[in-house]
DNA sequence: TATCTTCCTGGGAGCGCTCTCATGAGAGCG
DNA sequence: CGCTCTCATGAGAGCGCTCCCAGGAAGATA
C-alpha cells in the first residue's frame, strides 16, 4: 500500500529513464527543461520520496551526524547546557540538511552498546562528542573506524583532534580581571572538578587573572563538582573562616548553591560577599540577586561543531584544529559593580 | 582503508558462506556450534560491523525512531520537560536496541524541511510527536505515508491514534481536592494556554474538583502562556482584587514567576496565598517556599511512548489506544499543609 | 534398508539507489 | 560539409545486506 515508489518506476510514468529521474531529485545540472518538467510533475502526482536507506548504501554517505552525551547525564540535564547544545546542534543541522541522532547513555553497559552502534558503518556520517572523560575508548574506536568527529570541550593534551569549545581560561581570567578592576583584594574560588577539562581551565584560568590583577586568594579555594549542593558546601568552607570580599564560582548552577549559603549565614550579596560566576544560562531575573556570570557561547559551540563535522565529512577539513569560542562577562548584580561604582564616585 | 569488509568477505575467512554468517550476526538458530565459533572468531579478529544502511535497505527495518519537537522551542527548552522526556525516550530506545533521531525545528521554514525529511522512507521506522499543535499536517503527512507514529500528550477529540500522555485531568482535580482538604474555600487559578490540550484538561480537571468539593472559584481565573512572566502576571491580577486564599498554577514555571509576585507584593506563600502548581520539574530547594506540585511522570511518559512505538512497528499493535499515566500530588511547602494540619490540630 | 524428518548450508534474487560509461543528437567551427 | 565538442540520456554494475529456496547431511522411524 504505502511506498511502492521508486526511481524506476517514476520514471515510466515521465517516460524517461531511472537515472533522469535520479539526476532532477538531486538537482543535478543537464537535464532538459521538459525531462525535468516532466519528473516533477510526476513526483509531484505520486508524492514520490527517495529512500534514505538505498542512498546511504549506494552514495557511501547517510546525511546523518551522531550526538554523543555519556554518563552521569542524568543530573547534566537538569542544567540547561545540554538544551541549549542541542538547540545550536539542531539548528546547524538543518540548516545544512543534516538530520541528527541522540546517543545518550547512563551507565557503563549502555555504554559498550550505544558505542557499538555508532561505529557501525551506513548509520551516521560522523559523530559529535560531549562530555568527554579523559582518555575515553569512544575516540580510539572513532579513529580506528575512520569516523569523522568532533568533540566540545578542549582534548586533553597531545591529542590531536578536531575540537569546540568555549573559552573557559580567558573568560575565568576575566572574571578575576573584572573582580580587581571593582576594587576587591581578598577573593575566593569555588572550582569546578579538576578531573574536567572545562573546570581545569576555569581554575587555571582564574588563577593567571588573580596573580595578573594582584588579588589576593590565599587558600581560599574549594572544589565543587558543578552540583548546585556542592556550591552551597562550597560557599559555607569559605564563609567559616578568612571569609573572602569576592568569590568567583566556575558555575552558575554551583553559584545558586552559593547564593543559598550566604543566604543561610544572615549575610548578603553582594555586599558581604560579591559573586562572578561562570556559564551564563540561568535568566537572570531567576536568582536573587542576579547573578553577574562569565556567559559561554553554548548554541554556538553546538553550531560550529556540526559545521566543522560537515566540513571534515565532505574532506574540506582534514588537519585537525581547535576552536575556541569567545565568552562574554555578563555584569548584573551579584558581583556588585553597581554599589562599587557609586561608591567610587 | 576503513571498512572493505563485508558480509562476503568475513565469509571467506572463516570458510563459509555469506548467509552463515549473516544467521551469526543476526543470531539466528540452525548454526551448527563450529561455524558460528569460526565466524565468531573472525569477526572478532576483523572487527567487523555490519552495515547499518545495507541492512536497512535489505529489511526494509531501520531501528531508528525519530522523535518530532516542533516549533517554539527556543522557550520551551528552557524548562525541564524536553530534557526528562529525551531521557526517557532514550532508556526506552537503548533497552530496545533502537537510535534516537531527533527532529527539532524552530520555524515553519524548517518545519517544512524536516517533515519532508522524516517522512522519507528507509531513515526511521517510525516516529514520536511532541507538542502536537492541534490539526498538525505532520499528522496527515504520517498517516498517508504509512508510518507509525504516537503522539505524546492527548490528541484531538475524534482522532483516533497511539498516544501516550500524563492525567493533566486527574492531577488538577487533585490539586482541588488538596486545597479543600486544606480547609481553603475562595481559590483562584492560573490556567495554562487554552489551545493546548495540556492546558485545556488541566483547566476543566480543577474546575472538576472545584464543583466537587465545593470550592469557590468565581471569576478568579487568569490564563498565562507557561512563562515565569505570565504566571507573574497572572498573580498580581489576582492579588489586585479579591484575592484568593489558595491559587492552583498549571505549571511550575509560572508558578515561580506567582510566587516572585506575591513577594513582591509583600505577602507570603503560603500565609497569604497559598500556591498548588503541577509539573513537579522544579528541584524542591530551588524555590523559596518549595512547590507543592502535581507531579507528571515525564520521564514515564517517553519511556512508554516508545515501547508502544516499537510494538506498532512489530505489528504487535494495531489498535489505536491512548494511554494515561498517573500523576502523583508532592505536598510541599507553598500549599501551607504544615500550618494548616497544626491549625486543625 | 528405504523413507521421512530435521538441521545446516550455500546461492540466487533483489531492496532502491548512485556512479560510470557509452551513445546519440545537436551546436559550433573551419 | 566534415569535424569536434558539449549536452542529454539510458543502461549496466554494484553498494552490503536479508530473504527464500533448494539441496545435502544426519538422525529418526518403520
Amino acid at each position: 500500500m504505502s511506498q511502492r515508489l521508486n526511481l524506476e518506476e517514476i520514471g515510466r510514468m515521465a517516460g524517461v529513464s531511472r537515472s533522469t529521474v535520479s539526476r532532477v531529485v538531486n538537482g543535478e545540472p543537464n537535464v532538459s527543461p521538459e525531462a525535468k518538467a516532466k519528473v516533477e510533475a510526476v513526483i509531484a502526482a505520486t508524492g514520490y520520496r527517495p529512500h534514505a536507506a538505498a542512498r546511504s548504501l549506494a552514495s557511501n554517505r547517510t546525511g546523518v551526524v551522531g550526538l554523543v552525551i555519556p554518563s552521569a547525564v542524568e543530573t547534566l540535564f537538569d542544567d540547561p547546557y545540554f538544551g541549549r547544545l542541542i538547540l545550536g546542534i539542531s539548528g546547524s543541522t538543518n540548516e545544512l540538511g543534516l538530520v541528527l541522532s541522540l546517543f545518550i547513555f547512563k551507565d557503563s553497559a549502555e555504554e559498550g552498546a550505544i558505542s557499538a552502534r555508532v561505529v557501525r558503518p551506513g548509520l551516521v556520517d560522523g559523530v559529535i562528542m560531549t562530555a568527554t572523560r579523559m582518555g575515553d575508548p569512544l575516540i580510539e574506536d572513532l579513529s580506528q573506524a575512520g569516523m569523522p568527529f568532533v568533540v566540545v570541550g578542549r582534548p586533553d593534551e597531545g591529542h590531536r583532534l578536531f575540537s569546540v569549545d568555549a573559552d573557559n581560561k580567558g573568560g575565568a581570567k576575566a572574571a578575576a580581571l573584572h573582580m580587581a578592576r571593582l576594587g576587591y583584594r581578598r577573593v575566593g574560588l569555588i572550582a569546578a572538578p579538576s578531573n574536567t577539562t572545562a573546570g581545569l581551565d576555569r581554575r587555571s584560568g582564574f588563577l593567571a587573572g588573580v596573580a595578573e590583577s594582584g588579588l589576593e586568594l590565599g587558600s581560599r579555594i574549594v572544589e565543587g563538582d558543578w552540583s548546585e549542593a556542592s556550591g552551597r558546601e562550597g560557599m559555607v568552607t569559605l564563609l567559616s573562616s578568612d571569609r573572602p570580599e569576592a568569590v568567583f564560582v566556575a558555575s552558575d548552577r554551583m553559584s545558586v548553591g552559593a547564593l543559598r549559603a550566604i543566604r543561610d549565614a544572615g549575610l548578603t550579596c553582594p555586599d558581604d560577599v560579591a559573586i562572578v560566576s561562570f556559564d551564563g544560562l540561568i535568566p537572570p531575573n531567576q536568582t536573587v540577586p542576579q547573578l553577574t556570570s562569565v556567559a559561554q557561547p553554548v548554541s554556538e559551540v553546538g553550531a560550529e561543531a556540526v559545521r566543522i563535522l560537515h566540513a571534515v565529512i565532505e574532506n574540506d577539513l582534514t588537519d585537525p584544529q581547535s576552536i575556541v569560542l569567545p565568552t562574554e562577562l555578563q555584569v548584573r548584580e551579584s558581583c556588585g559593580a553597581e554599589q562599587r561604582s557609586e561608591a567610587h564616585s
